[in-house]
Order: structure tokens, then C-alpha cells, then sequence
DNA sequence: TGCCATCTGTGCATTTCTCCACCAAACACC
DNA sequence: GGTGTTTGGTGGAGAAATGCACAGATGGCA
């Protein structure tokens, strides 16, 4: 048998990914004189150096890096594993991740918190990124996605809420240009459009089919920039009644269209969409988007 | 971070694979009551249980299986990783990195290209750079260093070739400027000498102390840069004769002195010196050396 | 039913490992 | 060139993990 210590493993993994003694033991939270101690003993047992120690550092050799391979894709599993874990009991406890895109943020945030209240005993990890977070790696428990259905396999899917848009522009862009007369003519308004050539947003598909290229003056790659360019007088944009209900300075230029709407889910991964833990939290965010303004079809 | 302890994920794993405490423990080689005491330290942790404890062992629930599987796989790996990190010292396989000042890259060609001919799984890289490179970061297997013996404590360094110099010019020069009589009386020749003020090279020092400034019309800051100077017909300079040999358009205006020899040490870090690779490459490069021109003292 | 074998579980002594303080060397920067 | 910072290395005190011995529980077997 080779490896009779994994933790050793583990401590060199962090000193080839770091290359510092010091940096090793701060992340894996021990002395560095451990980490040291626990290098000299796996490279006794391997009878190979597996670094190169010089007063910057530790450089992996061969050896080292080789190590550091396999033990990230080890970390990787073991991660996953954890939250796979975490995520599987019967009751109502630990930790739920639940992750979505960055702008749902406001709408989510009072729906967690309420949640948390019910289940006091409940950490709750609210992670938002640009990148997809993979259910399939144990990331993540709940994910909030929005646009087509998800066609991930081992993904299950369930309609969550219909997200009305309408579209807002500043008190004072209002007053230096006036109010549009209709969406069929726009005159020389400014609209705020996606920078991406096939938007995936719906509304974003719509404009671009609807107006004029030469009316779409502002131009962004994320839904999140939209907020900030509508209240910097900037133009018309997409934003939700919810996010612009409590500003003064917004007003709405047209009201929300059915075709405009963007349809969030909830994903879970197949794996843990049984559990209680699961199955708590998408109820309880079902129930909680009924008192969210009425869904049109 | 999920797991911060690898060692009791490697205890859960012989309990869910053997299905009892004292059989782990026996396969571990530690005593039962260690494994117990890991089995509850990571149920704590994961907050969840990964056995079923009944009076004839320990049975893994879905979470134990699942840690099962994850760590068969870890196991698996680390073994591979054990057997290839231990099979690596004893066989000349991957990368060789050997580096070398940039003169040195027609001497050092043919001896690699035959190197790499018996060694066919060896991938060798060689790096010629102004700069030293500096083997205790990791950045070459073997160097090829000039001059005087290394002296960093953890290089070991040894004898590799005396490299004789004798003094060419083009023949354009000498039909311009004749032959010189002797060393001692250089008239009004022009010599290519070094732009430093305390050269490092052997034979650029005897021109220093032996030949008058004045007849030291160039001056060069490379090695390298002396050939093309006396290729341009700008004066009398040093290079081997290994340099030289093929060319018609320059001669030899005085034979090679030992006082001109300049020592190649070949240099390896103390941490690789010992690998099987080195020591090949090593004794290869200094049988090949038994070929080239008789070494003088 | 009684005995034995095979498990798990726990308090206590001991060993091992880790942390701390300090040192030395090298690099960066003024 | 001197100084400050960052890095690895080492011996001794203390804490944490381990091993040991023994208790308890269950199932097989005659």
C-alpha cells in the first residue's frame, strides 16, 4: 500500500498549489513547521523529492506536480461529495446552497430570509455568478435559473415564476426629452439594448426585433448594468416593478407586455430533489412567489 | 472547505468497504477505537450519519455508499500516483531540461541530438538564456556553466570539458592587414576585446593584461557577438576551433594557449543529482566530451 | 441454556503530533 | 548599502490523537 496518510497528501497538494510553505499552512489553518514536517515525511516514504526548496518557496518537481493533479481532481471530488452529503438527510439542518443569477438578488433575498426564520437551524449559502453553478458537482442544492427549461440530464426542473418587465427611464431623462408616444414609434429616443447579438433575455429579443438599431444607443452585457444606466438618465430600459418600486426618481414609460416576460425556474439536482432539506426550501419559495404581482401567461 | 481531515475520509472508506470497525482497523494498521472515534468526527462534521451501527458492524447508509464510491476512486488514484512517483526516479522518461550559455549551443547540439536518440521517451528541452539559470527554483535538470566553479551551496558541480580558444581573423583582414609577428609586438592591429572592465572570460582577461587599449578597436558586451565580429572582418578575436573548422574565409592567426582555456562544469541541484535521469544524461555528456579535441591543462 | 466468538463502546495512560518562539537567509525597496 | 519583509528551518512545551484494557451486546452452536 502506498499512501498510508492522506492528509499528507492534502497539505503537499496545497504547498504545489501555492508554492509556499507559509502560504499552505495559513490555507489548511496549521503551523507551517507542520506543513514542513509533513513533506519531509511523505518524500521519506515516497523516496523522491517532490519539491525544490529555495528561499522563495517550494517549486513541485516532476513528482510535484504530478501530485498536484491528482489531488486537485481528489479536492474537486471531495467537495462535492461533502455537499452531496450535506444536502441528503431527512431533516431540516446544515447548510443549503442555493445559487442564481446576479439581479435576482432583491427579489430572492426576502423569500432566504423568511425561509431562514422558519428554520433557524438552517445555514443558508446564497451564491450569485455570472457562470452557471453545476448541480451535477454538488455546488450547489437549489438553483434559481432563468430563460428555456434546462436540458442538464440529471437536472429536474419545475416552473417557478413568470418575471414581468416593463420599461423605466429617470425622472429627468423624462424631462429633457418628454415621454414617448408609442413603442411603434419611437422618435429619437434612447433605448438601453443587449450587447450580445442573440440576446437570451426575452425582452432583449424583442427589442432588438422591434427598434430601430439606431435607437438602441446604450448598449450592455449584463442585466445588472440596466439598473444603473436607467437611473443615470442614460435612456428607456427593462427593468421589474419590483426592483423600481421604491425609487422616486424612476418613472414607467410602458407598461409590462406578456412578451416581454422571462420564465425562472427551479433546479435541482435528481440526486437531492427528494431530500426533506430540498424539498422544503422549492415549496417554500413556491408558496412565497404567490404573493409576487399576478403571472400573465 | 467540506473535508479537513483526509485521513478520516480514508478510515470511513475501509469501514464501509470491510463493513466493520475492527476490520478497518486491522487494515489500517491503527487500533478500533481510533477508527471509531474518525467515524464520529466526520458523521459530526457532515451532520449527518454515514453508518448504521448494530452489534455485528457497521453498515454504510446512502451518504457511506456514496462516500464509498468517491473514495475507491481516491484510493485508486493516489495508488497510480504512488506507483509512478516511485517508478520515476529509477527510469530516464519525461522532461529533461538542460541549459546552457548561448556559445555553447553547437558544441552541446550533436551530443543532445544522440542523447535523445537512445533515450526516445525523453523529451529534452534545452534553453541557452544570458541569464543564469537557477536550478534550485526548479528551472533545469542539468547546466552547462563557464568559468569558475560554481559555488551555491545545494549545486553539485563537476568537470565537464577545458574548452580551448585561439585568436581567427577573416581572410579579408589579413590580406588588408597581413599576419601579426608575434603576441608581444601586435603593431597596429585591431583585437576584439571585452566591453567589461574585469571580463569573466580567461582569454578576454589575458587581453586586458597583455595587449596595449589602443589595439582593442572593438568591444563586445556577448560572446556570441565576437564570431560575426571577426566574420565582418572588424579584427582579430578568440573562438574554438570547433567553430571555425568548416569555414574558408577565416584563419587561424594564433594557435590555442592553455592560459586561454576557459572550464565547462556541468551543475546539478543536490535534489536531482541522484535521479536516474541526471546521472544518464551526466555520464552521457561526459563520455561524448572523450571525443572532442584533447583537453590540455 | 450456557458458552464462546465477534463485534462495538468508553475511561485512562501514553505517545505522537502540533504549536510557539526564535533563528537564519534571501529578496525588495528606499 | 542598509533596512524591512518574507520565506524556510529547528528545539522545547503543551495539546490532541492514539493505544490499551475492560465492559457490554449480539449471534452462533452444541
Amino acid at each position: 500500500m502506498a499512501f498510508n496518510d492522506w492528509d499528507e497528501v492534502r497539505t503537499a497538494f496545497q504547498v504545489a498549489r501555492l508554492g509556499t510553505v507559509s502560504g499552505a499552512a495559513q490555507a489548511l489553518g496549521v503551523h507551517h513547521a507542520t506543513v514542513i514536517r509533513h513533506i519531509d515525511s511523505l518524500e521519506q516514504k515516497l523516496e523522491t523529492k517532490l519539491f525544490q526548496r529555495h528561499a522563495r518557496g517550494y517549486t513541485p518537481t516532476e513528482a510535484g506536480n504530478d501530485l498536484l493533479q491528482v489531488a486537485q481532481s481528489t479536492d474537486d471530488q471531495l467537495a462535492q461529495l461533502a455537499n452531496r452529503i450535506k444536502g441528503r438527510g431527512n431533516e431540516v439542518t446544515g447548510e443549503l446552497i442555493i445559487t442564481s443569477i446576479a439581479v435576482l438578488a432583491p427579489l430572492l433575498s426576502p423569500a432566504l430570509a423568511a425561509f431562514r426564520e422558519e428554520h433557524p437551524d438552517l445555514r443558508v449559502k446564497f451564491l450569485t455568478d455570472e457562470r452557471v453553478f453545476r448541480l451535477e458537482y454538488g455546488e450547489a442544492h437549489v438553483a434559481v435559473r432563468a430563460g428555456s427549461p434546462p436540458d442538464q440530464p440529471d437536472n429536474v426542473a419545475q416552473k417557478f415564476y413568470n418575471q414581468g418587465f416593463a420599461l423605466y427611464a429617470s425622472k429627468d431623462y423624462v424631462e429633457r426629452h418628454g415621454m414617448p408616444e408609442s413603442l411603434e414609434d419611437v422618435g429619437n429616443h434612447v433605448f438601453i439594448g443587449s450587447a450580445d447579438d442573440t440576446p437570451r433575455a426575452p425582452f432583449f429579443a424583442w427589442l432588438k426585433a422591434n427598434v430601430p438599431a439606431a435607437n438602441i444607443g446604450f448598449q450592455v452585457n449584463q442585466v445588472t448594468a440596466i439598473a444603473p444606466a436607467i437611473h443615470a438618465g442614460i435612456g428607456i430600459g427593462f427593468s421589474t416593478t419590483w426592483a423600481e418600486a421604491g425609487r422616486d426618481d424612476v418613472v414607467q414609460v410602458f407598461a409590462p407586455r406578456p412578451e416581454w416576460n422571462s420564465q425562472l425556474w427551479l433546479v435541482t439536482h435528481v440526486d437531492l430533489h427528494r431530500t426533506a432539506k430540498v424539498q422544503t426550501c422549492l415549496s417554500f419559495l413556491k408558496e412565497w412567489a404567490k404573493r409576487w404581482p399576478a403571472q400573465e401567461a
